[in-house]
RNA sequence: GCCCGAAUGGCGAAAUCGGUAGACGCAAGGGACUUAAAAUCCCUCUCCCGCGAGGGAAUCUCGGUUCGAGUCCGAGUUCGGGCACCA
């Protein structure tokens, strides 16, 4: 089995080995293509030699490939299969067109799950973790991934997080961190926060009781400092998606309004003005009411007078927080007794508390505008508040302007009307019917201010307001800052002391790392760590008496913002050093679409901040990014008795087709009853569709599950798993090892003439000219477009046509047997990235004597592919009618000539006169013709 | 609800800058080989009309721009991702 070698590095087990003078030369090829054998193989080889091991080197060209790195859940499923396939593609591309390569692989170890693991198995999270983190290794060394093996780390290691908690302090001591109050999701059963993940329908996920929110001071990082440089580098990333980079915009979602404040009419309260955000001022004049949070403090106040109020502010802090919660809820709100007046025209003008005004966006106010927003419409509908336009189109504007005017003439020109007016009077008639129009336009019953449009009107009204002292312009952002405090154990420890005396006081840098003990089993009643004395109890680094440590700890998003860092500098005694200068910034980034915000704009941040603590000089982690779609799975179920579902796992199912090869029928194998398909889905535990890379992999290979990973869609698209797909991918990659194992039976592999393009055949040249096609092509998918599914269809193409070519007796002489060595030396290259291990074996087959990742890249001739003629299609009208084949160095009167003599051309041509004429170089001819 | 995507044969997809719609693969049907099956190899394979040559229709729906639209523009439908404590 295999190749029988002569170094004892390239053992394969239980085979005596042929001694040679070669490294690894071929004795005899195996007949039948063996996954097992060879794959285990070729990654002994890659680890004797330290492959993938990545060393800087000054002036060599680094490419940094990177995957986001998992979390560790317990095995790999098939979306990591999918993401590490494609990096470990690039990577070995970029290593095979010479470049200095860095590819490492780490966990995301701290998260929920493993306290949830916790909760049902009484495992430590620690334990659950490393058990996890140690299976998922062995299943990413048996794919065969490219990795740098000793940069390999996991953030709940101290020599990890330690530098996380260092990197706070600085963050401290520069007054990028504060301390605050926030809202968190309380279970008052289970007396523990909850992630809003654990909150289902309002209510706990365990103890099913109504979640209430509470206030806890909690550790905030200042992102919103960096609001403007966060937006205006998204320009910079020419090499990220615009989805990506336009989310990002609208998630920072700056704008520009302006505050204005309204005296209250009654000063009461303490509080004599209210201030809101705006970014219509043109609306100004239609403001019917105000509306607050329910948090907002002039809610609470009117809540210690006003039973009404006291009960909805009551019920605003029960459920859900989340913003999509709160955007479908139902419009709610009680007027506050409060007025206020409107700064210009001296209006009273009720306030109300309404459960859709965010208190952390703008000042948790806003002026509400019914005839020109569509929330406040439906809100002043529902309550009868007053709705009053003042904003028209710009044509209605004209028609009005226009109106009075015609009032003043004679009757008979009233009678004229031009059917452009009449068509106008329809669309204010259609705009006033709805009530309400958001669009931009020109003020009307605004005093002074009729007839501007959106620029001027929001300039004057600005600078009267501003001239008022009640109103200036102001900058606002959607973005908050990043609440980093988790009422968690399984995370990195906040490193914070509270002294009664001192306050919140850092602790000292030497006494780094704040180490989490990894013994504690989380019960599900709150963090086990407030029962921890040996963790809580320490002293005041400040005054030296009995202090509390904090015992939150970070988000996990904070673990994962400057990892790619780490791996740059794996094991300095800093956060970073000097080879990360080397490396960064990661020259491609490869992750699920779901990262597209939060983890994303986190990471940009932390590098941000970073350099502005002086560690580096790297604005942008990520100089491309990719972002890889999800793995989805048909779902099956049958229906119980008590009318449940039972989902059946797909590898259980067997289906019927008719004669066209339409599905017809699902059947349970086991009970042949007869199954409901649930259509195409992400793999879930909940549908029980799940397929386990383990398995395909013992039945198909590493290769073929690659191979099979990186054809069916392009990375970007949802793929949909297919047990015939990896089927083909098995059986495209057995033909593959026939085709060389056949070339290699002619004759002393790697011997054949040279080649002399004069003496080919049309046969072999056409060979070539597909090679050289081929070899241009999928260098561009490989380089630029990320299209692996079209490079490797590429080469199922060179493939087929090197059967046929076979076949057809075309590579019998010693010509076209160095035609065929050349094709498949390059196809077995083209293909290296994606099939690695099959290639490793084959190359070393074709006669080669050292190893294909180490082979310089083949380069397309571009005198190979010079064709003498080509194919043009001929249009009338657009249609397809006829195509020619003409020398490729015709002139367009030449072409144009071949076009009208061919037969079906002159059919549809005969009694048409030709009105135009277009030829469009190496594609086609079309002829416009009419009668 | 808001933001961002996607939609092409029985199925996964291709068509890269507006120029032959369906490359490549899967499934299916027919055939060869075989005692038989598996494997392998060959042929067919968007739909409709036609013996054929060929013609007509077709890229979610409706409309527009263009000599020419899967590709660009407008309106809509359905599905997916995100919405700040899942990672």
């Amino acid at each position: 089995m295999g190749f029988f070698t002569s170094n004892s590095s390239y053992p394969l087990p239980g085979l005596n080995y042929a001694l040679s003078s070669q490294p690894y030369p071929v004795q005899h090829m195996q007949q039948d293509y063996s996954p097992r054998d060879i794959e285990r193989a070729a990654q002994d080889f890659w680890n004797e030699q330290g492959s993938f091991r990545a060393v800087e080197k000054e002036g060599a060209d680094k490419f940094y490939c990177l995957s986001m790195f998992p979390y560790p859940s317990g095995k790999l499923h098939m979306g990591h299969v999918r993401n590490y396939t494609i990096g470990d593609v690039v990577t070995r591309y970029q290593r095979m067109r010479g470049r200095n390569v860095l590819q490492p692989i780490g966990f995301d170890a701290f998260g929920l799950p493993a306290e949830n693991a916790a909760i049902k198995n009484g495992v430590p999270p620690a334990q659950w973790t490393y058990s996890n983190i140690e299976t998922m290794c062995a299943q990413l060394k048996r794919l065969g991934f490219a990795y740098d093996w000793s940069r390999k780390l996991a953030t709940c290691e101290p020599d990890y997080y330690r530098w996380q908690q260092w990197f706070f302090i600085q963050l401290l001591k520069k007054g990028l961190v504060y301390r605050r109050n926030s809202r968190v999701n309380w279970d008052p059963v289970d007396q523990t926060v909850l992630a809003n993940e654990q909150v289902i329908d309002g209510r706990g996920w365990r103890s099913g009781a109504i979640v209430e929110q509470r206030e806890v001071p909690q550790w905030f990082m200042k992102i919103t400092a960096y609001a403007d440089e966060l937006l205006d580098d998204l320009s910079g990333l020419d090499q990220w998606p615009d989805a990506v980079k336009t989310m990002q915009a609208n998630w920072i979602g700056r704008s520009q309004g302006l505050e204005i404040d309204f005296k209250l009419a009654d000063a009461a309260d303490g509080a004599d003005t209210l201030t809101v955000f705006t970014t219509r001022p043109d609306t100004f004049y239609g403001v019917t009411y105000l509306a607050v949070a329910a948090q907002h403090p002039l809610a609470l106040a009117a809540a210690e007078r006003d039973a009404t109020v006291a009960a909805f502010v009551e019920e605003a802090s029960r459920g859900d927080v989340t913003e999509a919660a709160m955007e479908t809820m139902e419009k709610r709100g009680v007027p506050l007794g409060v007025d206020v007046i409107h700064p210009l025209t001296g209006a009273r003008v009720p306030v109300w508390a309404a459960n859709f005004v965010l208190m952390g966006y703008g000042t948790g106010a806003v002026m509400a505008v019914p005839a020109h927003d569509e929330r406040d419409y439906e809100f002043a509908s529902k309550h009868g508040l007053a709705i009053r336009k003042v904003i028209v189109t710009e044509q209605e504007w004209a028609l009005e302007q226009r109106a009075a005017t015609l009032g003043s003439l004679s009757d008979e020109d009233d009678a004229v009307e031009h059917p452009a007016q009449q068509s106008l009077i329809g669309a204010i008639a259609a705009s006033s019917a709805d009530g309400c129009t958001t669009e931009r336009g020109v003020c009307i019953n605004s005093a002074e201010f009729d007839g501007l449009a959106f620029d001027a009107a929001f300039d004057a009204i600005t600078a009267k307001l501003e001239a008022l002292g009640a109103g200036r312009r102001r900058i606002n952002y959607r973005l908050r800052d990043w609440g980093v405090s988790r009422q968690r154990y399984w995370g990195c420890p906040i490193p914070i002391i509270y002294c009664e005396a001192c306050d919140a006081v850092p602790v000292p840098e030497d006494q780094l790392p704040v180490r989490l003990p990894e013994d504690l089993v989380p019960d599900g009643r709150g963090n086990p760590l407030l029962r921890t004395p040996e963790f809580v109890n320490c002293v005041c680094p400040q005054c030296g008496k009995p202090a509390r440590r904090e015992t939150d700890t970070f988000d996990t998003f904070v673990d994962s913002s400057w990892y790619f860092a780490r791996f740059a500098s794996f094991g300095a005694d800093a956060m970073i050093d000097a080879r990360a200068k080397y490396w960064m910034p990661v020259d491609i980034y490869i992750g699920g679409i779901e990262h597209a915000i939060l983890h994303l704009l986190y990471a940009r941040f932390f590098v941000k901040l970073m350099r502005d603590v002086g560690l580096s000089d790297v604005a942008e982690p990520f100089k491309r990014l990719l972002t890889q779609g999800m793995v989805l799975a048909e779902a099956y179920y049958r229906t119980t008795e008590a009318g449940g579902r039972e989902w059946i796992a797909p590898k259980d199912v067997d289906v019927e087709r008719d004669a066209k090869g339409v599905v017809t029928r699902a059947v349970h194998r086991e009970s042949g009853e007869t199954l409901t398909a649930a259509g195409m889905g992400t793999m879930s535990k909940s549908k029980n569709n799940g397929i386990d890379p383990q398995d395909i992999i013992d039945a198909h290979g590493a290769d073929a599950v690659r191979l099979y990973m990186m054809f069916t869609a392009p990375p970007e698209q949802t793929l949909e798993w297919s047990d015939a797909g990896i089927e083909g991918a098995g059986r495209f990659l057995r033909r593959l090892w026939k085709l060389v194992a056949d070339h290699v039976a002619q004759g002393e592999p790697g011997a054949v003439a040279t080649l002399e393009v004069a003496k080919l055949s049309a046969a072999q040249k056409d060979v070539r000219r597909k090679l050289h096609d081929t070899l241009a092509k999928v260098g561009d998918d490989y380089e630029r477009r990320f299209s692996f599914n079209t490079a490797i269809a590429a080469c199922m193409e060179l493939s087929n046509l090197l059967h046929r070519f076979r076949d057809g007796g075309g590579a019998a002489d010693a010509q076209g047997r160095a035609v065929m060595q050349e094709a498949l030396d390059a196809l077995v290259q083209m293909l290296a990235p994606i099939v690695p291990h099959v290639a490793h074996e084959l190359w070393w087959a074709l006669g080669h004597n050292a190893a294909v990742i180490d082979a310089p890249w083949p380069q397309s001739d571009a005198a190979a592919r010079i064709a003498d003629t080509v194919a043009l299609v001929v249009q009338i009208n657009g249609k397809l009618r006829g195509k020619i084949e003409i020398a490729a160095d015709a002139s367009d009167d030449q072409v144009i000539a071949a076009a009208l003599a061919d037969e079906n051309v002159q059919k549809f041509i005969a009694g048409q006169t030709i009105r135009k004429q277009i030829v469009v170089k190496g594609k086609l001819v079309n002829f416009v013709v009419a009668a």
